[in-house]
DNA sequence: TTAATGCATTACTGCACGGTAATCGAATAA
DNA sequence: TTATTCGATTACCGTGCAGTAATGCATTAA
């Protein structure tokens, strides 16, 4: 009952390491696991499960070419966390809305 | 080093528990801990906690009142989150205008 | 004053998870 | 073929954190 698309969004950007890879491919564009690994500051089995995790959230996508393989960004897969922000940022205005219909009444 | 308001936010929002207090903030305005408990499928020690981290995020605010506490979500508090997201797309977004120009030089 | 209530705090438990080292499979290089 | 490289996988370790139960502290009620 925890796996809305937003939940695994979260949890997934919520660790340093994996956040600074995904902003990493958003920033450069494609790259091999091998080049993500330098400058990761963790090790290269580190990496790729996180590669992993950011795959199975739909986050990132892997191109295998020969023996190494390419990940990029998927942007569009933070829809679901601006979607929630936005629902957030809803319930707050119709609440608001709310309070305003019950002042307008009031002042009548 | 990895504390930029972005963090601290993802961090937060990442368990489902807490998320679903924020959520509720939202949507059904100032609630007071026994209010929240009431439902929160956890204990009232568990509450309180999350409640505290949510304040520490900045994400809510506590009224005491008596020998009670009202807690309301600050809205506001999210902005980082949106500026993190923003900023991805943006990123997307300049990589795309640069890879334009190029197909654009190529085209002369 | 004494009892009861609302919330925070503490002490403790269990587990999920990030990290590493070692190994493996596949693909390229020699 | 053999050696090497790239990345995933496995096994394992340590720790952070969500959860509870018990307690403490204030505040209101009796």
């Amino acid at each position: 009952m925890t796996s809305q698309p937003h939940d695994i969004l979260f949890r997934t950007l919520a660790d340093p390491t994996r956040r600074a890879l995904f902003e990493r491919l958003c920033r450069e564009g494609e790259q091999t696991v091998g080049a993500l690994t330098a400058g990761a500051g963790v090790s290269q089995p580190a990496v790729s499960k996180h590669l992993a995790l950011l795959k199975q959230a739909g986050l990132v996508r892997d191109r295998p070419d020969g023996r190494q393989i390419h990940y990029s960004a998927q942007l569009g897969a933070l829809a679901p966390l601006v979607d929630w922000t936005s629902r957030m940022a809803g319930f707050w205005q119709h609440r608001f809305d709310r309070l305003e219909d019950l002042l307008k009444r009031m002042d009548q």
